[in-house]
DNA sequence: CTCCACTGTGCGTCTCTCTC
DNA sequence: GAGAGAGACGCACAGTGGAG
């Protein structure tokens, strides 16, 4: 049918996959399934009927999926957005079809990015992949779920104009109590000085009152290290920073390997409360992010 | 001395606000 | 609507210091 057709041919499910695909380019089948809460039977139904609409591809050889340039020209029309800016910024089309897939071969320059960090990426896929299906059986309703450009929070601090860049944000409600997170996936083990310095954005702006205006509450600021050790440097920076600040920063630490074992909504994470930095496994805490722990 | 990991700096990119 | 400026991010690059 002609292009024009095409959002009445298609159904919520799809539109659905359209959706998370635009939010999460180079996201693995396996991550996408996780974040749709469809198992593969149903995924590779929806996966073949977009990419025989030329809406979807697979790319390189671990199959990582993105829109095409028409997919993502469907989702700007829908948005009222300039759809040749979308395709410069997003498109996942490469400059050579015969060459592998690696960044330098990518046109659009937000998704040659993500590429060239894809361990980064895949980390943040992961991540929330696990979130959603934890969420599933423990009764959480993902109401929703941001990528980076549509987590960003801009704010005026003393009269400047200073801004947070988190991997994901995302909104959660259960028995109608929500809960909500920003998440830094933080890869380089960094000096003290540099952590304190990816704090202080969220310093400022939790030293606003823009959290609870943007979100109805004070989002969790989760920051996830992939190794131990310099999660529990973190904590030791984050305990001297918040307590200098003099700012109630609602921070959660963790590294990948807890997160691995005990799932995003485990109990896995350190908690900085009061100034006081809660070590690891030390003995059983409670959960945080259910209704005991606040 | 060489090698390697880490660190600081410079640059490019993005999005916001402000101004015209 | 276009352009400038600001703040934040992340890469490339070069310098530094420790290990062998």
């Amino acid at each position: 049918g002609p292009p024009w057709m095409l959002p009445s041919l298609l159904t919520p499910a799809e539109k659905r996959l359209l959706d998370a695909l635009s939010g999460w380019p180079w996201i693995a089948r396996e991550h996408l399934g996780a974040l749709l809460g469809v198992g593969r039977t149903r995924l590779s139904g929806l996966l073949h009927r977009l990419e025989g609409l030329g809406l979807v591809r697979a790319h390189g050889p671990g199959g990582r999926l993105a829109l095409s340039e028409d997919g993502l020209t469907l989702l700007a029309r829908r948005d009222r957005a300039a759809a040749a800016d979308a395709r410069r910024r997003w498109s996942a089309e490469p400059f050579d079809r015969e060459a592998p897939l690696t960044w330098r071969n990518v046109r659009g320059r937000r998704s040659r990015q993500l590429l060239r960090n894809l361990a980064h990426t895949s980390a943040v896929h992961g991540f929330l992949a696990a979130l959603a299906g934890q969420a599933r059986t423990e009764g959480w309703d993902l109401v929703q779920l941001d990528p980076p450009h549509r987590a960003s929070r801009y704010f005026r601090h003393d009269g400047a104009l200073h801004s947070v860049h988190p991997d994901a944000f995302g909104l959660l409600r259960r028995d109608g109590k929500p809960w909500a997170f920003f998440l830094e996936w933080e890869r380089r083990a960094v000096r003290p000085s540099t952590m304190a310095a990816r704090l202080a954005p969220y310093l400022r702006y939790y030293a606003t009152p823009r959290p609870t205006d943007d979100h109805g509450l004070r989002p969790d600021v989760l920051v996830v290290f992939e190794d131990e050790l310099a999660a529990h440097h973190f904590l030791g920076v984050a305990r001297r920073e918040l307590r200098r600040a003099g700012v109630d920063l609602p921070l959660r630490v963790s590294h990948r390997a807890l997160i691995e074992r005990e799932g995003p909504l485990g109990n896995g994470w350190a908690a900085v409360a009061g100034g006081a930095a809660r070590p690891f496994r030390d003995g059983p805490t409670p959960r945080p992010f259910g209704d005991a722990a606040g």
